[in-house]
DNA sequence: AATACCCCATACAGTTATGTATGGAACTGG
DNA sequence: CCAGTTCCATACATAACTGTATGGGGTATT
């Protein structure tokens, strides 16, 4: 044989074939027919599917968290720029993970209970750093969640080539929603 | 017998499902059991599951489109009242048909065809009424697409009770993004 | 009331997926 | 070199779904 798998061999073709074609392709057959192996190599990794889903998602949470929170709040300057940087990252990252993440956990309750917290450390951070630029009190919440839809959202646009932020644009729009 | 049932129940009970259950209920035998009526039924109707997918995407396109925009345009007066009344009536919207759209798009051309196509005609409305409140013309497009990206991604958030945008919320981000 | 048409049930064949059991190949440490 | 562990192929049983073929019950029309 050429290459043998192990674990991280298939959690990592479990990403990538979930954000190129969606849950849709977290299947055993299809993903060994992918890996050119058969059936017994995923079976002897993982229990069953549900081992396998369930392993997914923690490794999504684990790279898509604290990671880049923690990247952000040392990187960044001034409260201002906090933002803007966050948003770049954020809005220029066309993998293709989140989409396939929200799509997912319309079909399955446990990977809905990974997003919303998620959700919660994530809209948390947003509206620490939006505290942080000035803007009144009752406005926070709201613009976190803005900015944090907007995200989940540019996704699911036409993927037409200019149917993304550039740069500009985001500095423009980080600017507006710390408007005070 | 108690009732039979026509193509635009399939139809309608196939929106519905696609709503509350993603594009993973869109299968024949699934919903032919919560109709509580065999395939016989539904092949009957339909040549094969793709002429139901098709319609279905049909259906949906013409009841988003075209009544939603009209409905905006004649019932705002002014430039200003436009946007804040259209951002409420899509926000206020929690059908979920929206994000289950997105879903199914990921796993089916077609769909994503169905959906550009959705996506151009709001785009450009939007673009429209933000034009004639006199936004910079450079930050048009951008503040149409995020407005845009916000309302597909707000359905994404976590369900919780308090997650929502209120009335106030909408009022308040439909000014910012016509600030100038 | 007889005919035609609309709607549906049942039965069958074929496809694709899951999970298990078993044996074998390949690598590793003594 | 040779046990022991790691990794994988094959074969089998099972389940869920698709699509077709056939016939029958309801309903309307004349």
């Amino acid at each position: 044989m050429t290459t043998r798998l192990s674990k991280d061999h298939w959690l990592d073709h479990g990403l990538t074939q979930l954000a190129a074609a969606g849950p849709q392709a977290l299947k055993a057959e299809p993903l060994c027919k992918a890996l050119g192996v058969s059936r017994g190599s995923f079976y002897w990794h993982f229990s069953d599917l549900e081992d396998f889903h369930t392993q997914i998602c923690a490794l999504w949470r684990d790279r898509v968290t604290e990671a880049v929170i923690a990247e952000n709040r040392n990187n960044s300057p001034t409260d201002a720029a906090r933002l803007t940087r966050l948003m770049q990252a954020a809005f220029g990252d066309n993998s293709g993970i989140e989409p396939a993440m929200r799509a997912w956990a319309q079909e399955n309750a446990k990977v809905r209970a990974v997003i919303a917290d998620v959700d919660v450390r994530r809209l948390t951070y947003l509206a620490e750093i939006i505290r942080a630029a000035g803007v009144p009190e009752e406005q926070i919440t709201p613009r976190a969640r803005f900015v944090y839809a907007a995200y989940l959202g540019q996704p699911f646009l036409a993927t037409a080539a200019d149917s993304r932020f550039n740069a500009d644009d985001i500095d423009a729009l980080a600017a507006l929603m710390l408007v005070c």
